[in-house]
DNA sequence: ATGGAATTTTAACCTCGGTTAACGCCCCCC
DNA sequence: GGGGGGCGTTAACCGAGGTTAAAATTCCAT
């Protein structure tokens, strides 16, 4: 089976709007999100307040919080629409029973995870090695559209900076 | 097949000394190895020769470089023994295609690839979430059996500081 | 046991980015 | 048109951790 069908015969649309939340940090959410159209934010709210960006997320990505999902807990971050979306839900339980039946969505799962964990793999390579202004670099480089599609602060917790730590780095690297 | 099963026929043991190397940043290793017993660290060396620690490894632990194996291209990381190590080892394309026709081989995989995306995850939170002193504490925590196996100088490389700065971490918690 | 190397600690100085606060800007809504 | 709130910038001050160097300690290997 192929995973559009999948998503036909068990999955769900959903729109919505720009800074409705898909869901919140503390529920618990077993479902997983494919990303038909719209810009969101995965992030994380420390107790003191303060918000961490862990990733945007563009059309054709897939994402829910595997700690609510896979483990049963609840939601380790929440996901939030920065401008308006649409989704298609599906419950991750169904997506991981018919994986364990069906070699072609198994084999599509697989691929998915490959390149989520290549990809949390560089962003962890990028914390590890490299300066907040390394990271910023790297940023415009590799994503120059996302610059124009998320604000200077969204960019900031993204990074790991506050917004004026941003402000400042530019400065820097731009202007004299 | 079982995963035990597929490394029976088609795995090759390995057996290692501290201080050895299983593959180097910049080769082509295209094995994914299982850790019978032993400990490992892979690890970044940046242009200017600094160290960083991506992760300890052991023994139950499946490690690869996946932008290697995966992808084609080279290891972005090094892989090192840090102890006597005894490795099973096998083609990351013979495990891939034999995930394609086997189910329960599929299912193993997906499981592993969501316990480390998890991992992964974590990680990131950390990196984008705690201060230093926190990360230091986190894991005094969380896995405090592997701060009697490594140095406090791979310990701090792992935790993105360097010795001077985990050395004054320590004595700012521990002693007054 | 002993000499040498690696590890850990300490100290002095410095840089980067956090914090707070003030200011200007833009957008949007009333 | 006017007011308010979010966004971006700037400035002043501060603190965590980097850098360098030297001393203290531990670990080995001969």
């Amino acid at each position: 089976m192929e995973f559009s069908e999948l998503l036909r015969s068990e999955g769900q649309s959903m729109t919505l709007g720009k800074g409705e939340h898909v869901f919140r940090q503390g529920e618990g959410d077993k479902s997983f999100y494919y990303v038909r159209s719209g810009l969101l934010k995965a992030f994380y709210v420390s107790d003191d307040g303060k918000e961490f960006i862990k990733s945007f997320i563009v059309p054709g990505d897939f994402i829910g919080c595997m700690t609510s999902a896979y483990l049963g807990g609840t939601c380790a971050f929440g996901l939030l629409c920065l401008a308006p979306t649409q989704l298609d839900r599906i419950p991750f339980e169904r997506l991981y029973w018919h994986s364990r039946a069906d070699l072609e969505l198994a084999h599509f799962f697989i691929d998915r995870l490959l390149q989520l964990a290549m990809k949390k793999e560089r962003r962890e390579y990028e914390f590890l090695c490299l300066s907040a202004e390394a990271r910023y670099r790297a940023l415009v480089e590799s994503a120059p559209t996302l610059l124009e599609q998320v604000t200077q602060n969204d960019l900031a917790r993204y990074l790991g900076l506050t917004p004026v730590g941003l402000s400042r780095i530019k400065r820097r690297i731009h202007g004299g």
